[in-house]
DNA sequence: TTTATATACGATAATTTTATTCGTATATAC
DNA sequence: GTATATACGAATAAAATTATCGTATATAAA
């Protein structure tokens, strides 16, 4: 419970490599794949996931891979979280309000405030704050 | 990623509901379930785990049941969680040092201090606070 | 003292989520 | 042209979570 998936260990780990050892050069996935145990291919569709959100840059073909962008600096926790997962939320209904019980609930309002705090938490909370 | 377990949702509907509903009297299980929708067996199985850290009071037989005990009040909510669900950490490596990468690893420190907020405020927040 | 109702608890099964791999397509440096 | 890299949907595997089952034990009440 409350775990990171690896899928977001992965990207961190992943941002981080970039952040650290490819500032001024673009870096291929089989090198991060390679130095850290992590399967190629899940890694590559990892850093394909952050690409569509500009937080890094693909370069095709041979001597091509991924560079950091300037973006990925400001963003947030719960952006890259949720880019990557989906919605941030210890209970689906904090944004799906199709559950049968919702009226009845008697935990919804404590534990969506609860939810509110950690949002806050990762909000305050930047990428850089991590890969740096 | 960061949902509460179904386990812990159910208890915390339990919890909640002898808190208000069961103050002065013994709750079986079966009434709670009913209410809530929840898997008589499985809810069953979470009040025992209660019940063995003292958190709730069974009583076996007809008009058996549980009921909810002075401790409750006083948890702390890490408490509460790694009663039923274990160690509380975004990642293994919190509380255990067996993976291979560990050295190797470049984002252990900085998960493992985003760890240590969440861990303060669940440390915070009493069951009380939820519960009431 | 028998019966009905409740918890105790280990074992198993079903389901869902997460993690990984595969196949094929496309881009591009050399 | 060829080798090397990303792009991406589909399929598979593995793991974790959720739910059920079977049997035992306790006890209140008839």
């Amino acid at each position: 419970m409350l775990k990171i998936t690896r899928k977001v260990e992965y990207a961190l780990i992943a941002m981080r490599y970039l952040q650290n050892e490819g500032k001024n050069r673009i870096v291929p996935v089989k090198e991060i794949s390679a130095k850290y145990s992590i399967p190629r291919e899940l890694l590559a569709k990892i850093l394909q996931q952050l690409g569509k959100h500009s937080i890094v840059k693909s370069t095709q073909g041979p001597s091509g891979g991924y560079k950091i962008t300037k973006k990925s600096n400001n963003i947030k926790m719960t952006n890259f979280f949720e880019i990557l997962e989906g919605p941030l939320g210890l209970m689906d209904c904090y944004f799906e309000s199709n559950c049968e019980q919702l009226n009845n609930c008697n935990i919804r309002v404590p534990i969506n405030r609860i939810n509110d705090n950690i949002r806050d938490m990762f909000n305050k909370l930047k990428l850089s704050d991590i890969t740096n």
